[in-house]
DNA sequence: AATGCTTATCGTATAACGCCGATAGCCGAT
DNA sequence: ATCGGCTATCGGCGTTATACGATAAGCATT
């Protein structure tokens, strides 16, 4: 099967890729993690998650290549932090997607479809 | 395996669900596409899309299951449209999260990570 | 009833994902 | 130099997602 998803527009692909990264609890759960505690070792993770300490790694990879959380090793550790700018930028395409689906139709009802 | 996924808050796992509806380039053309049509024939979109016609119905499925697009038979066709109600629902999910997150620094630039 | 058009579903193959144990690499402390 | 703690990566396994052809089901028309 070639990568049919390479075959639509970059804004697509692009956009998809990072739902991908949202699309996942525990990856979910980390960045809440990360948001109470501002700055994380890996361990700590680990610790609040009922996964394996290499299955955090891998999700903690998954957000750092999405952009959305950043990593520097600290001595024998290695701490993370979100991106806040990364993650409003992202809700913002999000919202502008959204917003060109639904041009405006503040009346609470959805027309029929057909 | 049983499904880790299932051992996190409902929340999370209801948000994830709703980004995976969107992590994938052709579902987010088929959004676009309705939105531009108003209204659509699974024909019309399988014209439009590099995809086969079995693919675009499995797509179009994985969007109604999340509850993003309503379909009605129409003699022998079905007609889809978009539920701007739930697109605007989800996107406002999407933001109320990541504001959780980013609770507020107005300043442009990101703290440093540690 | 038979044909033709449209769509959903089934079956199947390939790819990607999620998960983990084990291992390797790195650094500080001993 | 060695040891011990922490993390990233490798390899393997099972599950899920993506994609398609083939087939079935529904409806309008003939």
């Amino acid at each position: 099967m070639q990568n049919k998803a390479d075959l639509f527009p970059d804004q697509l692909a692009h956009l998809a890729a990072q739902a991908k990264a949202f699309a996942h609890p525990a990856r979910l759960a980390i960045l809440q993690t990360l948001a109470q505690r501002g700055t994380c070792v890996c361990g700590e993770i680990v610790d609040v998650l009922p996964l394996a300490q290499a299955t955090v790694s891998q999700h903690l990879r998954t957000l750092r290549d999405a952009g959305l959380v950043r990593g520097e090793v600290e001595g024998p550790c290695t701490c993370y932090c979100l991106d806040a700018d990364a993650l409003r930028t992202l809700a913002d395409n999000f919202g502008a997607f959204v917003n060109a689906l639904t041009p405006d139709s503040p009346n609470g009802a959805s027309p029929d479809c057909c």
